[in-house]
DNA sequence: ATTGATTCGTCAAGCGACCGAATCAATAAC
DNA sequence: GTTATTGATTCGGTCGCTTGACGAATCAAT
């Protein structure tokens, strides 16, 4: 067989050149970092034999970590036979994270240092006047929050903001807010970025309250998540094979437009979400007027009235604890996760996820785990802590380029098929 | 601080100590391995630059290969200035791979090498006797395919099996298959392993399907694809963030359970799962029977004679590609897939997918791309050796140590918290 | 036919990074 | 005080990647 060099050179295209040289040292350092997040303070000696690399080598990372800063001396063993070890853990000044909650009401800032210990935690109600006022209210607390650990904000290295609505998965841009007035028409990202001066990533609100609850809350080593969060409205979180699912459009879990509960079809159900139509806030208290209710103002009153025996908001919260049921019995058939997850406002509480629970023995053919967010309001914030840290973390230690599975050659020939 | 060792020590785990000694030159395998299934035949020298690594380490690797028998020299290269080159591709002796896609109805089986070039493909009826006259079949197929490419079953490395019905994500099980007989009593990975002498793995014939569209089929180079199959039942495959969605029992995709089209409490729609009931051939026959059809034995006739014009049948289809577009419509909601594709033996015929595509864009927020299954019934089967095949490379050069993620720590502290 | 330019593949030297073994240091136990 | 034990460092040795140089092989031009 012969070919010409000409025709094939031209449809080459260079790979994106991994530095395969120093791969091994960046490996060793991440094992050692890896082994510090989980059993400092630590020896040099005891990190060699967590990680398996020799005393060696790990002294030469440690002594790596020591100049940049990452990590720093507490302290010698005492009482063991043997010569003294010293002892190491990471250094707050290593790096800092910001988590932001941006709701509609609360508004949640937080900082923890590289080893995820949360150190400050704050929160008050978001300015009303929306858009740039809520973004200084962001920087005034986060800066409030540095000076009060006697640092500024140059150590935080990265940032992450949950809020509500669709956010773009490749641009990082807020797409729907419509609870936050004047957020969707600023670039809230970029604004942010300038005004703290360090990078800022936007998530949904459902989607790290869900990471939150995976890294501190009622989820913790689920690979399999589902996270269904009933308040003013009904949104869902998915975390599938250790992922998080944003979708195509990082419109994954946005289940208002579930058809269940109604005419898919009908005009208001179509603008607002099916689903989201009956079970929000709003189609809470709307079925409480048509079943003939009065003198209720928002959707809490009637889950107060239902637990205080009255039959008639009893009703209206069945009917949306059915559908709330239908919903999970969807997400369970469809996804399968191994856990569900109750959170928001409403869905959280023990009443009705209970009520939940018991409908859906009835609708899914398999049984589910069922549990109530325990971080509750937090949620949302500890998830940022947690995308921010490990962004953090993949900066110093990533291996992305090595992930990326061997891909499939695309073009194949059939040579032959019988029958 | 000081801190005793003791302690410290007993809930010291041991992490999965990899070699880290030695993984660059595994990387630089791989990357040779890569540039020769994609730009094949190719020089040592133009390998070097596809990789980006130098002359004399791919020169290496290269003997590496030819000694291991992985590649094989092809000829040379002429008419160019300059020494010729000795040309290598990916040798068929580097190993093969099988695929089988195991229906009801059609057994399927397919032989591709290491480069992913399929060799052969036969079919016939699945053996109604079910049970081991199935595997036995198989395995005479297996080995007339091998024959008939002048080798044996000892160059096949790597075994997938397509099977209707839920496959235990861990251990491999087929845990429900309702349309073979005698299939869920047997451990029919365990025989196929030993009939064949490699290792067989077992997945869902939808999932494969998917898979198979995304390989060679209408789903190439999408990260997240719905594939919604219609036939004797219906089911769903989903890929997402590039990975197959399998679910904590593997039961992710049975949307046969989704409370569409009917009381999801009643007893059949419980028992055979509410849109299945429904939309299910046996469902869309009793439907049509219900409507006061007659003189029909299967869905395939009901379709039939609604395409040519009778307005029973019709409306029966109609209702049928509706409640589809519902499920669909779920999906969408849930995931936000980048891509729909239809399959099976109903979902794929053009009309009905037509119908259910106008039904979905008076349901769905945002539109999303549907697609017909451009595989057929082939998708089984070429999905199936597509997931052999990377099995066949993960063997060879597989990273999988490196890519995990860093996990965060998990019992952290808040110290301090105001207000 | 000779010469020059070009390209392929190999050899040699150097460097970064890993390891095991040996050695020094510091401490508890006896 | 001696011994056993453990921590940390030093010393070769090996692996693997890179660079630079060089011979071999070929085309093109004289």
């Amino acid at each position: 067989m012969i070919v010409r060099i000409g025709d094939e050179s031209n449809n080459m295209r260079a790979l994106p050149s991994l530095p395969i040289a120093g791969v091994s040292r960046q490996l060793s350092r991440r094992s050692a970092f890896e082994a510090l997040l989980h059993h400092s303070p630590i020896s040099r000696a005891h990190l060699a034999k967590v990680t398996g690399l020799s005393k060696q080598t790990m002294s030469e990372v440690i002594d790596d970590f020591e100049r940049q800063g990452l990590v720093r001396r507490v302290g010698r063993t005492r009482g063991n036979v043997g010569r003294t070890a010293v002892l190491y853990e990471l250094s707050p000044a290593g790096g800092h994270v910001l988590g932001i909650d941006l709701g509609a009401q609360q508004l949640t800032v937080a900082l923890a240092d590289i080893a995820g210990r949360v150190l400050a935690e704050v929160h008050e109600p978001t300015d009303s006047r929306g858009g740039t006022q809520v973004i200084e209210q962001i920087a005034r607390l986060a800066d409030h929050l540095a000076r009060e650990h006697h640092t500024h904000l140059g150590v935080i290295r990265s940032i992450v903001l949950a809020t509500p609505g669709v956010v773009n998965p490749r641009t990082g841009a807020i797409e729907m807010a419509p609870n936050i007035t004047g957020l969707a028409h600023i670039n809230v990202v970029g604004l942010l970025t300038e005004k703290l001066g360090s990078p800022v990533v936007c998530e949904n609100d459902i989607n790290l309250a869900l990471l939150g609850e995976i890294w501190h809350g009622c989820a913790q080593n689920v690979g399999n998540v589902a996270f269904l969060a009933l308040g003013t409205g009904i949104g869902l979180g998915l975390y599938i094979n250790d992922r998080l699912v944003r979708g195509e459009n990082g419109a994954a879990g946005e289940i208002g437009y579930l058809p269940i509960g109604g005419d898919p079809m009908q005009a208001e159900a179509r603008a607002q979400g099916c689903l989201e139509y009956q079970v929000g806030a709003s189609g809470v208290v709307r079925r409480h007027r048509e079943a003939g209710g009065s003198g209720v103002e928002s959707a809490r009153e009637v889950f107060e009235r239902a637990q205080a025996g009255d039959p008639l908001a009893a009703s209206v919260v069945d009917e949306t604890a059915r559908l709330t049921a239908l919903a999970a019995a969807t997400v369970i058939a469809t996804a399968d996760p191994k856990l569900l997850v109750l959170g928001g406002s409403v869905g959280a509480r023990p009443d009705f996820a209970d009520k939940v629970a018991r409908m859906l023995v009835q609708l899914s053919p398999r049984p589910v785990e069922i549990r109530t967010s325990t971080l509750g309001r937090r949620a949302g914030v500890v998830g940022a802590l947690s995308v921010a840290l490990r962004r953090l973390h993949d900066e110093f230690f990533g291996v992305a380029e090595l992930t990326a599975p061997l891909p499939l050659p695309q073009a194949a020939a059939r040579d032959t098929a019988r029958q």
